[in-house]
DNA sequence: GTTATTGCAAATGATTTGCACAAGG
DNA sequence: CCTTGTGCAAATCATTTGCAATAAC
């Protein structure tokens, strides 16, 4: 886990006159132990390995306050629960490709992109608060080669695999 | 309601060898009455106007329905319900800016965001299918007069205020 | 006549909440 | 202590589904 994540979360606690507990703690431990995205019911099995007494219902609650403190952010990737972002304190501006294929989330930045939506907002006569990209796309792999594998695997985080109800 | 809307939604259903119905019918005509966005609630209501008999539960079948047709699109405002988009037929790359201040949804379009997403896209070895971008925002003349007005109203639709549990 | 469709009520599934007990400062 | 936090189970709320009755073709 990043160096400062336990640090911000502590300082938020602070400024809000809440309490620091070893609930949050492993709840926070949990969330950023990997760059992957997860939904609240995975952290709940990821907190429940650190202390088997958690529950779902403080996960739920430590991830309002992980969101509100801005260490975590909500994304929707078209399954019906709510996906928790854990890289936007790395990368403050990235957006999200899902493949239609298999599922697979990529995560990427663009200058440009973020540039001519702040143009766009401005013109409309707003001040840019956040902005949220998503991009549904087919792989150009998959239709040539007929699959779907990993090939920028560098350029992948995020490895949730969309479920289907 | 645009004409061409019950004859799209009428050539889906036979491709589909689907009957045309009565309550179907009904339901599309209720959804395409106006250009704001709606959520499967109101629209059971809007169509409960028409024939008091609809049961909510048809109105899901056929919202299904009409975005399998891509004659409705479904988008995320951040509130914890589907938002029904029916103005996809007439602005096909369409985006939306949410007020943060009053919730109030704008409609935009933008080709030079369009094609940098295409672009983007590629790039990162995906063939583009479906982009949405949801800006949320501030507005400026709440910031400079202490009001959120509709102050670009013309280029204004979805009027839907976002609801708060 | 078959088969798809509908309405109703019950089921589902993610998330929230009431409450009694436990822990932080 | 006094208040906030936690776990549990029950409650919510949007959406889906099983089923018997009804309507398309």
């Amino acid at each position: 886990m990043d160096i400062g994540i336990q640090e911000r979360l502590n300082e938020f606690i602070r400024r809000k006159g809440l309490r620091r507990t070893t609930q949050r703690d492993i709840i926070a431990k949990a969330a950023f132990s990997k760059d992957e995205h997860f939904t609240a019911e995975e952290l709940f099995e990821r907190a429940r390995k650190l202390d088997s007494e958690t529950s779902r219902a403080t996960v739920y609650r430590t991830l309002s306050l992980l969101v509100e403190a801005d260490l975590l952010r909500e994304i929707d990737l078209g399954d019906n629960q709510t996906t928790y972002d854990p890289n936007f304190l790395e990368k403050p501006s990235h957006n999200h490709l899902v493949c239609i294929d298999c599922g697979r989330v990529v995560e990427f930045e663009d200058s440009h992109l973020d540039l001519l939506n702040d143009c766009v907002t401005r013109r409309l006569g707003f001040k840019p608060v956040r902005q949220t990209i998503k991009i549904e796309a087919n792989c150009e792999q998959l239709r040539l080669k007929g699959r779907c594998p990993n090939l920028i695997a560098t350029r992948l985080t995020g490895k949730r695999l969309r479920r289907r109800r």
